[in-house]
DNA sequence: TACGGTACTCGTACGGTGTACGCTTTGTCA
DNA sequence: TGACAAAGCGTACACCGTACGAGTACCGTA
């Protein structure tokens, strides 16, 4: 009669079904309630069964984590480097808002799987077939990278996802942060004055910087283009 | 006789030398040995004492991270505002360095202590006091920020620290990947021509992206006081 | 139809974690 | 000396990952 206790019906169990259910069970409830015990509750199943799909835990973490790199678009060779980079920066950013756990996992793993490498290496196709050398490519990559997943990270922890939602806790933080507004006055400041007003918006935020840092690309690359066909 | 099972002489304990050791026992044996058993095993206590002078581990998370805050150097208002962010960088990075699981924990907090508090207004004042707008204050900020923290995320990862290290590893990387050299020539080549023969160097890469941004935000600087004074 | 092997499922148990509860020891001052 | 608060901690509980080995369901072959 009570056949299972889980949510799903039972259905055959398979690698791509379970690494599915904990990409769910992550982005409902955070890494912490990825457990191996509930990921089985969650497939109808008992935890041991969730053994022979995957070796232990950390290669769960693995297989969920190219998942996501997988959703990540692959800058096309097409079109210009810095369209094709920047769409793929803003790609990266909205699946690690879709998957806030995901950056966590990322840290840790030492083994790249493959939608890793496939994303790696086309944008430094994209750099070198623009005219980076090797090592302005790495350079270009390495800031472009270090930025993507910095933003990312201070973004996963901010109470608020929308310039409105961020000007309410805005308001909350300025009566929060009252007592303290002669000890830090340019940080009170900002939050009264322009966060508390609706002042920032995250994606705005986001691609100013994006845009910074590829300006600041670009001219390295035409300056170096000219020194090598001079 | 055996009157203690720990390291150090038995000294009383204090909320000080709780935090002290746990930031010890972190960068040492990294986040995971950070447990109240092995934190109070190295103080010569038991486990249940801790709880004495701290309420429970994500309080003493939230007092070991502002240990780190505390040790970057907060930007002095005396000197050319690049130059004081530049420093202010580089010794956010070095403090990072020095306690790579600092990072981890900075992520899951929520309540800011009163060190991140001091830094991040004086970053503020910094920026204002150069010139910049509110909005674009909040904008250097943010920009100088991913980069730093995600730099330090990235950097953290590597299982390197100096390019000497740097191309050891790559040369056994350039095994390990001979196999996939033709699916991902561009990696390839980078770790093959670039990394193996130590041209990838941590504090240069650092410092290039750092300069690009710093830069780019002098060129905003420029261009809105001009906006301004016109 | 019967047999043997393989693939799958999972109950139990072990050593680890954070910490609630309440007892014991120590330190201080009247 | 007595009393009371502060400091220290032993035990226990719920939860974690997972080793081990015992079922069970399905298969191709005889």
């Amino acid at each position: 009669m009570a056949e299972s206790s889980a949510s799903n019906p039972r259905v055959r169990l398979s690698k791509e079904r379970v690494l599915e259910a904990a990409v769910e069970l992550a982005d409902s409830g955070g890494l912490e309630s990825l457990t191996m015990r509930k990921l089985a509750d969650a497939l109808g199943a008992g935890a041991m069964s969730l053994y022979h799909y995957v070796p232990n835990r950390d290669a769960l973490l693995d297989g969920i984590v190219d998942i996501v790199y997988d959703e990540i678009e692959v800058p096309s060779p097409d079109i210009d480097w810095w369209v094709a980079l920047r769409q793929r920066a803003i790609s990266t950013r909205a699946a690690l808002r879709r998957h806030p756990w995901a950056l966590d996992v990322m840290e840790s793993r030492t083994q790249p799987g493959m939608a890793n490498l496939r994303l790696h290496n086309a944008v430094l196709a994209c750099l070198r077939e623009a005219g980076f050398s090797i090592s302005d490519a790495v350079h270009a990559y390495s800031v472009q990278d270090a930025y993507i997943y910095g933003f990312a990270l201070q973004e996963k922890n901010l109470p608020f996802e929308t310039s409105e939602e961020a000007a309410q806790i805005g308001e909350m933080m300025v009566e929060q942060f009252q007592h303290l507004a002669d000890q830090i006055p340019y940080s009170y400041e900002v939050v009264a004055n322009y966060v508390a007003k609706g002042g920032y918006d995250p994606t705005a935020e986001f691609e100013f910087g994006l845009d910074l840092i590829l300006a600041g690309l670009e001219e390295l690359r035409k300056h170096a283009s000219h020194g090598e066909s001079a």
